[in-house]
DNA sequence: ATGTCC
């Protein structure tokens, strides 16, 4: 099988939008579209990247076109920093791929009431308080264990549930997606095991590239969007990119299984099999939205409960009076019903979105009444040491690119060549060089995130900026990182 | 991403 595409089969649109068309290979139902400069299209094409995006682009029922950012990198089936978006009345399918092992992966960004003088001189107590109240790595549990009913509550209730409880704050629900959960969620489809492996893990963060950082805010671009988002020049936030840990990667690995066995049954025979899918309105597909919906309730309550964590120790070290608040919490790792005008008529699709961020524009109503006016904020997370981004949704991303962009710099070489390439004791010792105090007890896992792994943050959100799909806010950039090994 | 292979 030939996975190369060549220069040539890619038409460029504008300086940020390229596109291969339809009738590149006979099976595509629609174009690929790749919102990307010149430079970063040559990255896409070293890997097999845009191979899984025409792959994409013959997905039952899709829309418009298969669409993936400049953060595009190969992934299961579907590639990382790819959209798509299926028709629910007309034959669509929702593919376990097209959301990723770790559903509701997503950010959060908090803001305290501090500024970075004040910080400096206790970053490193603040920073391993932190770490000890927020366990991290493969498999680590131990912040909360939830009794079976309890947990099958985060399940149903997500965010809300802990709010219940007494954990967190009322804003923290306010400004998160979805509030916090979604709502009817029928998690008896979430297999046992599943449940099994969540039970310890609300309130940790993972491992790989998840992370919590402190960060002061760099620069800003649009004084008034950040005074309404609460954020001021040289002020300190914290970060947190985590997901449904465990749980997810089960209630995936489950029905990537169950699909997967029922393929010749639904007639589809896909090019690849990790595009597993089923008819959206199959009991099937029905069944794994549900548990996707209640894996993405964990990962909500999983980042509500860190959150609490976070201000619990902020004000242990800073005083009680210090006030840490959600700014928006937004998933990068999801699939949700919306509606939107194809050839002039309003559908409703499920759209997916796999490593890529919602990013709806003004008056949306599924934003915050307080935020409605400037946009939905947009989280986008640089690689480790760099900087990280607050931008808006736009309009124009509701109509170009299913109200989505980027999800973050995008992988530029696997975990295995960057511990290859990299030595991680130097890395820590070059952050630590930079001013950013480092919490991770294993080199290895430094390594693998280190900033040459990755591809350049400002590049990936020129783009994005530059195509209107969103506008810049205020860079951020970090004083401290926090993660697994 | 992930009890990094039931």
């Amino acid at each position: 099988m030939n996975r190369s595409i060549s220069r040539n089969a890619i038409k460029k649109i504008s300086d940020y939008l390229y596109e291969i068309p339809a009738s590149f290979r006979e099976d595509m139902k629609v174009p690929a579209r790749i919102f990307v400069s010149e430079k970063m299209l040559e990255k896409a094409l070293s890997d097999n990247s845009l191979w899984q995006l025409v792959n994409v682009a013959t997905l039952p029922g899709i829309q418009k076109y298969a669409l993936a950012m400049a953060d595009i990198h190969q992934g299961y089936g579907f590639p990382i920093g790819g959209i798509a978006a299926v028709d629910i009345a007309n034959e669509g399918a929702i593919s376990p791929g097209g959301i990723g092992y770790d559903i509701n992966c997503g950010i959060r960004l908090l803001a305290s009431n501090n500024f970075f003088e004040e910080v400096k001189p206790k970053i490193k107590d603040v920073a391993f308080s932190i770490f000890n109240a927020v366990p991290s790595g493969t498999g680590k549990g131990g912040a909360i264990s939830l009794k079976t009913k309890e947990l099958e509550k985060v399940l149903q209730k997500g965010a809300r549930y802990l709010l219940e409880k007494g954990y967190g704050i009322k804003s923290d629900i306010e400004f998160c997606e979805e509030k916090g959960a979604f709502e009817n969620v029928d998690f008896t489809q979430v297999s046992s095991k599943a449940k099994k492996r969540g039970q310890e893990q609300i309130g940790t963060l993972g491992s790989g590239n998840h992370f919590l950082e402190i960060q002061i805010v760099d620069e800003i671009f649009d004084e008034k969007a950040a005074a309404i988002l609460g954020l001021e020049k040289n002020q300190v936030t914290i970060m947190i990119h985590c997901g449904s840990r465990g749980l997810g990667h089960q209630v995936c690995t489950d029905y990537v299984h169950e699909i997967l066995s029922k393929q010749d049954e639904w007639g589809y025979n896909l090019v690849d099999r990790q595009l597993a899918c089923a008819p959206f309105n199959s009991i099937e597909g029905q069944n794994y939205l549900q548990a996707m919906k209640a894996a993405a309730n964990f990962a909500w309550a999983n980042r509500h409960m860190i959150t609490h964590r976070v201000r619990e120790v902020w004000q242990s070290v800073f005083g009680p009076d210090c006030k840490i608040s959600t700014v928006y919490d937004v998933s990068h790792n999801i699939g949700k019903c919306e509606f939107y005008e194809i050839d002039g008529k309003r559908k409703e699709l499920f759209v997916h979105r796999k490593g890529a961020t919602r990013a709806f524009g003004p008056n949306h109503k599924d934003i915050p009444l307080e935020y409605r006016p400037i946009g939905q904020p947009v989280l986008i997370p640089g690689d480790m040491g760099t900087a990280s981004y607050v931008l808006l949704g736009t309009q124009k991303s509701i109509d170009e690119s299913f109200g989505s962009i980027c999800h973050g710099a995008g992988r530029a070489m696997s975990r295995t060549k960057a511990k290859k390439q990299t030595k991680g004791f130097l890395l820590r010792q070059e952050l630590e060089e930079k001013g950013i105090t480092v919490c991770c007890n294993s080199d290895r896992g430094l390594a693998e995130e280190a900033p040459i792994a990755y591809k350049n943050i400002d590049e990936v959100i020129n783009v994005v900026t530059g195509a209107k799909l969103a506008k810049k806010v205020a860079r951020l950039k970090p004083i401290a990182v926090i993660k697994g090994d």
